[in-house]
DNA sequence: TCGTTTACAATGCGATCGCATCGTAATAGC
DNA sequence: GCTATTACGATGCGATCGCATTGTAAACGA
């Protein structure tokens, strides 16, 4: 009964749309993000696009749970290269330092979370899948100031349950003033080194 | 030449389309904002919408714009109202709750303000609008910092340009996550003072 | 080889969109 | 009263959307 014709990799051809999608969405906005216009970015014919992905939602889930999987991988290879200290004011740097949209790449994973986001705010399943992600690097975040604080290098009176929703939100928002380039990376990245050093005191970052 | 008939009060009509529109934007989310809908909302035609704004996006601009306006006079009434001390402290604080959707209707006012920032992504005239008002509320946050340094009670130590930063990043991330129900107005409330009480040491704010 | 299953293309359908057009009622100046 | 102008309603149009349907080529199992 197991009849396998013209094997093809699934999920290379998921990831190829996806990252078609993504395009689309850094350079015409993400109003262009059609079932169309995403076959025509991807170079493949609309019915192959459905072939793949039944349904539209099917597709930006898919896209969002792997730019998820882009950024923890890659937020694992900056740590793991041996380039930084694993202390925790490295490890916080990485982490924003990855998610930030530096790049043009970047700037695409950025507005397709923006997309997510606005779909999640009337669409109870994707707002599920937009709130899973967000207590956990809440609980990073904070982890890593209680270990600072345990290693001497945070004052104890800080709050990390504070300080975390102040990180937080320093990647959420300079995030989107990067993309409507209300400021520049450098810019962005000195706020963040800025609030990092005052928060860590003098200790080394890398 | 100047003949007036059926006078009709423009600029009312204008805002009840406008208020229409943000109560769509609070309860349907962003997607259900189409001239049908928008009309059935306000209670009339839609050629009647169509009369008053010639445009889609004109109505969106002017929705936008008379957003910036109801937060200013907020801010100043809360201001004028002789119940806040008019320290650098209690003005930032008094933007913020301001800004910040911390009721219903901020929360339509705040999705409003999202739904622009897509638009601004791809249109530029959108995004000069939206780039317009940034700065400023950027430069007076760095102003009132800068006369809380000047009263000695912000430390010298600290940069009004980061900090002005971190509070924008404050408000805009924070109001996200009220939308989005990650956090509570309370929570998000403690930790814009918990932020103000470390810049401005212990300073009163009211 | 034959049949089943998958990969992929092409097209059509109903819904909805923004916008234009047309018609009508009401009120001003002449 | 006549006319110009405005307020407002109703409808239609072309475009585009997501999705369903259908057809065809290819490759495996039997």
């Amino acid at each position: 009964m197991v009849k396998v014709p013209k094997q093809v990799d699934h999920a290379a051809r998921r990831a190829e749309i996806a990252e078609a999608l993504t395009r689309l969405t850094a350079t015409r906005g993400l109003e262009g993000v059609s079932l169309r216009h995403v076959a025509a970015e991807a170079g493949m014919s609309m019915g192959l696009v459905q072939h793949y992905f039944k349904t539209k939602d099917e597709m930006l889930l898919f896209a969002v749970e792997r730019r998820s999987q882009v950024y923890e991988e890659g937020i694992k290879a900056r740590l793991e290269s041996g380039e930084l200290p694993s202390t925790p004011k490295a490890i916080l740097r990485a982490i924003m330092t990855e998610i930030l949209p530096l790049d043009e790449s970047g700037r695409g994973n950025w507005l397709m979370g923006v997309a997510f986001f606005i779909r999640a705010v009337s669409d109870p399943s994707f707002a599920a899948a937009y709130t899973e992600g967000v207590p956990q690097l809440f609980e990073l975040f904070a982890l890593l100031i209680r270990q600072g604080q345990e290693a001497g290098d945070v004052d104890k009176s800080a709050d990390p349950m504070h300080e975390s929703a102040i990180l937080w939100a320093l990647a959420d928002s300079q995030g989107t003033n990067i993309v409507m380039k209300h400021r520049t990376p450098d810019e962005v990245l000195s706020t963040v080194d800025y609030y990092l050093d005052r928060l860590f005191g003098s200790a080394p970052a890398g």
